[in-house]
DNA sequence: ACTAAATAGATTGATATCAATAGAAATGGA
DNA sequence: TCCATTTCTATTGATATCAATCTATTTAGT
């Protein structure tokens, strides 16, 4: 009885071969820290850099369906927005046609400061692309796509 | 020149669409989410199972190794192992063959929660192995390797 | 119009993440 | 041995993440 609840070292072995959420994890810290670091001189992070990029529309998109593109919860969402509102980068104001709502779009020091950041994204990007294998990159997106 | 800042909105669904930081990221957050309420019945977030499960080893390992399996910061590390040990589910000890550095390693009751989590874990990740198409899983594992 | 239910965000509290920095101990070269 | 360097970890400060809970507002049913 006495080691009844051991694991047995070949299962942490499994797991840690196996687990998708684990390597994803894994992944999504490594490729945090490639962007964050490629990002600095911009003044952007990885995140900062999604979530205006998802701002950069014609219309000012409320805050649900920002969230529920960059899949992460909207208290996430408030939080993030307040650096970026400090710096004078993202403008949330209120919804006229629902007072519920909020409306978030880029000020031009916010678009000026993406442009700048788009050009390290476009190398950085072609960077990684260039450690996978030929025509695993798009695979690799409808894979995660299927796991969100 | 008023709009030579402006970035083309058909750039933003270029970037939204291809960005592979931001796939993973989005999948990193549903997966977490996913492993986290399948969790939590056993008191465990899918990041201290991977972090508990990795000490689960014939000798306790010392900082620098676990950090660089998961790939996170060693900062990152020693505030994760924090609410472990003050559930007395990890134990920290200093290496007595080099002062400099600790020892982790998983208490009875750490292992105790570990073997209930496991079959948990089992059923969630077969779960999700399902919604990948046949072989895929694997390939990700490999692709997803090849950006850590 | 009135009220119950649903929806949109905000706040709080806990953990996660990393950069920058600092400290302690081990190592290597003179 | 002595000292500079390296290695291993901790601390601090900022942002990221989500659950639980709350308020304000809209919508739907009557």
């Amino acid at each position: 009885m006495s080691n009844s609840i051991e694991i047995p070292f070949s299962t942490t072995l499994m797991v840690r071969d196996t687990c998708l959420c684990l390597h994803v994890q894994r992944a999504a810290r490594a490729l945090a820290r490639l962007f964050d670091d490629a990002l600095r001189p911009a003044g952007l992070t990885n995140g900062q850099f999604s979530l205006m990029m998802s701002l950069n529309r014609p219309e000012p998109p409320p805050m649900g369906p920002v969230a529920g593109l960059l899949a992460m919860d909207q208290t996430t969402l408030t939080a993030a927005l307040k650096p970026l509102q400090r710096k004078g980068w993202v403008t949330v104001m209120e919804n006229p046609r629902d007072r519920r709502g909020r409306l978030l779009s880029l000020t031009p020091e916010g678009k000026a400061v993406l442009a700048k950041a788009l050009p390290i994204w476009k190398s950085t990007h072609a960077m990684i692309d260039g450690k996978l294998p030929d025509g695993s990159a798009e695979r690799l997106r409808q894979d995660l796509q299927a796991l969100s």
